[in-house]
DNA sequence: AAGCAGTCTAGAATTATTCTAATCTTATGG
DNA sequence: CCATAAGATTAGAATAATTCTAGACTGCTT
């Protein structure tokens, strides 16, 4: 509510247009709106109808189709990551540093695993001219 | 096509209707079908429709329904494992044995990982009371 | 301020999967 | 064997998730 404050939020949207920016998007309304939700809280994992729901809770206007491009395009532009689960569960999370989860198959909630707690000792080569673009190792937990 | 033959695929077909009936689900006319695409030949990597192709093209009638139904209650029986790689993309492993994948994200192939190319130096406990039931390792190429 | 590329949106369309409820089949056991 | 019941199959409807369409709108460059 102070002026402090409030220049800590514009500060905080100049950051976030930048981030957006240094990826080749326009800061768009929706798009900031979002980004705050993804980029600017701790790691989470959310899904297409979280974020809609959270968005539309918040007050902000947004369309699901515009919430599944600005999850699509924030992926491929890397400030986030996919993580599918199943058919019917797939989790976008907002940390895109590399590392691993748990999967509860009970409750269906994904948890991050402390880096050092799992550790590949080999990974195989890519075959041919190709690369390893990534790695992911789900750990699944039956509670 | 000699007697040999046909004792074999008669064989072959008694293996499988045991298969089924060691796990608790009945050798019906469509899942003995089915199971012969998907447990007599070496391992493979199956999509609900890539079956349906098969076994129509195989004159095998059988409802998409069924197609669903059969690879679920293969997968709660321990004869196939599920393996989710994007929200559009679920495939089917017959390979049931533990072992990591290899996917090519520019044709959509699942490859498995020779066993002894990927190694974990370190799993992390499960969680409380928790047990882990699968750990799962997708190496993701570019090519 | 103008113009263009990029973005947003509502709603339709598509795709994947599940459900329903009627019909059919396998296993059992008398 | 045959009756029966539990389990399985099916067509088609329903649901859910995601993508597409095409027109309106906006951020950015000049
Ligand atoms: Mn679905
Ligand atoms: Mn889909
Ligand atoms: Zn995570
Ligand atoms: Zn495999």
């Amino acid at each position: 509510m102070t002026t402090v404050d409030q220049k800590k939020l514009e500060m905080s949207d100049a950051v976030l247009a930048d981030k957006l920016r240094e990826v080749g998007l326009r800061p768009t309304r929706q798009r900031m709106a979002l980004a705050d939700i993804l980029l600017s809280q701790g790691k989470r994992h959310i899904t297409a109808e979280s974020l809609y729901s959270e968005a539309t809770s918040q007050g902000v206007n947004v369309s699901l189709a515009t919430i599944y491009n600005a999850l699509h395009t924030f992926t491929a532009k890397g400030l986030l990551r996919e993580i599918s689960i199943d058919s019917n569960r797939s989790y976008f999370d907002t940390n895109t540093e590399e590392h691993h989860h748990f999967y509860f198959e009970k409750s269906g909630k994904l948890e991050d695993i402390e880096p050092d707690h799992v550790k590949l000792a080999r990974v195989p080569d890519a075959p041919d001219g190709m690369s390893i673009s990534r790695v992911d190792v789900v750990i699944r937990v039956d509670g």
